[in-house]
DNA sequence: ATCAATCATGACTGTGAAGTCAGGTATTCT
DNA sequence: AGAATACCTGACTTCACAGTCATGATTGAT
């Protein structure tokens, strides 16, 4: 009996309601075992109490540590997931991977994709071993080490503008007015904050596109379709004789904080010492300045 | 399949040579599961290898999480595994067991009697919780904390000395060689050392009764039967009316460090910090000046 | 009240690991 | 060489758990 599925709402795993009397099943006799309620009621659907997240944690590990045996008995490289948010992870970590790897003794990397929440949680239940995360997202300082600090910036396409405008030019806001725009749409904090923002400017913000991701926002600002905010990491690569890019000054002060975020107890388990990470963090950030 | 027994050489567990083909069969899968050898031949018998030494304490590790888990749900406590020879077992640690569970929210205490050396080898693969043990039995002075120094004493009943004699006279090796002793017979060091002394000291040392162990060398002085040389741990309770103490002299810098000794990870595992086991000693030690 | 969603329970089947037995092979000792 | 020891292998039985299906119970929404 392997814990079913190690975590999450019993039976939102799989589609199969065959399974679910099985997974109920499991379940209970778990209980038997260790004597103690694993679920909570939550209306008419099930999810784990704190026994059952603790247990669930547990096994998490025990897993990872076999796994981790057999890896390095076979002489195959420890894999860590990293995770970070969608475009956290396009422009900052994945040109970082090779790198990490390489300090991390070749090890196998796996990304995933997570909303900053959540991340969080990823992190705090060993679903996830390293995240790129904002500073504010995660609980306390502890556990977590600066990659870089980030700013916003306004993305606007020059075809888009009169010949001739300046970038002082561009800091009016009366000019955004004017702006086919393209923004997120994903009702997270940035987005939230890009929005309120422009509201604060004076601009009736309304964006010609609304993207499920940044990394959209800026494909847009590429094709010259439309400007955009994008923050520090996004602009790396535009082109400057195509796109005018200058700080967006509304959102000067909201520069968020990046951190490289980490369970100490997964860390501690696997052999990564907080002087790695570190290093790791560093590394992320280079590659940035690069 | 749970790892047949977690360690020690395989088919020596059982008396059972039908066992052994299943436990053969198991290490083979074992074998294939994990791609590496876990075993490694010494004549004709088994003994784990380092990776299989490796695994069984991987896995001791986590029935000891599930069966914490279980415990700690079901409101019991913790238990520990507590070693020690068996002199230091019976007067020193016993004693303060007591006050030791209590300091550790009422854990359940076992008690293992083992020799020096393997002592070090069973906290080293999580036999054993803590030990008591002499500091240089153990490979550094890491993980571990003083308990106290031991001396040595001559203890003579006074039956067998002429009526008047004094411990200035007992101290005159010429005495001892008149005199029936006790001793271990153990091959320890402590033993070694007693009958190296003697020998040192000029008295053709032939043990009337050869024991065991120490404790029951303070018998048979409790008994009036023989002197013995006994560790200032055995000394405690000895009645000064009926036996004559006085400390002996050819041992005098031999003086042994008691450490209390652990294993980092399973302590850091289990919940216990440094400032607990340093807390932990102190009460032992104080356990034998009470 | 009715219906849908969610979980619990009982009965049954299939699979595979655990266990047992009956020989094997390799090593060591005499 | 012959016996004893320690382990390996194959064939078989037993048993527990995974998986499935049908159905009941509880809760929430309409």
């Amino acid at each position: 009996m392997q814990m079913a599925e190690a975590g999450s709402i019993a039976k939102a795993a799989p589609g199969k309601p065959n399974r679910q009397s099985q997974i109920s099943r499991q379940i209970r006799e778990l209980e038997q075992f260790f004597g103690t309620e694993l679920t909570r009621r939550k209306g008419k659907s099930l999810s784990l109490s704190n026994a059952g997240e603790r247990l669930a944690l547990l096994i998490r590990e025990q897993l990872q540590d076999l796994e981790d045996f057999r890896k390095e008995q076979a002489g195959l490289p420890k894999s860590f997931v990293i995770g970070a948010g969608a475009s956290v992870l396009e422009w900052l970590l994945v040109p970082a991977l090779p790198a990490i790897s390489r300090h991390l003794g070749g090890a196998t990397l796996m990304t995933d994709v997570h909303r900053s929440r959540s991340l969080g949680e990823a992190v705090r239940d060993g679903r996830v071993d390293l995240a790129i995360i904002r500073q504010d997202a995660v609980p306390k300082g502890a556990n977590t080490v600066l990659v870089m600090k980030m700013g916003f910036h306004l993305c606007v396409p020059r075809v888009l503008l009169k010949r001739g405008t300046t970038e002082r030019d561009a800091a009016n806001s009366a000019l955004w007015q004017t702006l086919p725009f393209a923004a997120g749409r994903d009702g997270g904090q940035t987005d939230t904050a890009i929005r309120e923002a422009m509201r604060s400017a004076g601009v009736d913000f309304r964006p010609h596109f609304e993207c499920g991701s940044m990394l959209q926002v800026r494909q847009l600002v590429e094709l010259g379709a439309s400007a955009g905010i994008l923050p520090t990491l996004g602009i790396r690569g535009l082109d400057e004789k195509k796109v005018l890019i200058t700080p967006f000054v509304p959102l000067r002060d909201f520069g968020r904080v990046l951190v490289l975020h980490w369970n100490p107890r997964q860390m501690r388990r696997r052999g990564l010492e907080t002087s790695d990470l570190k290093k790791l963090a560093a590394m992320i950030a280079d590659q940035q300045k690069a």
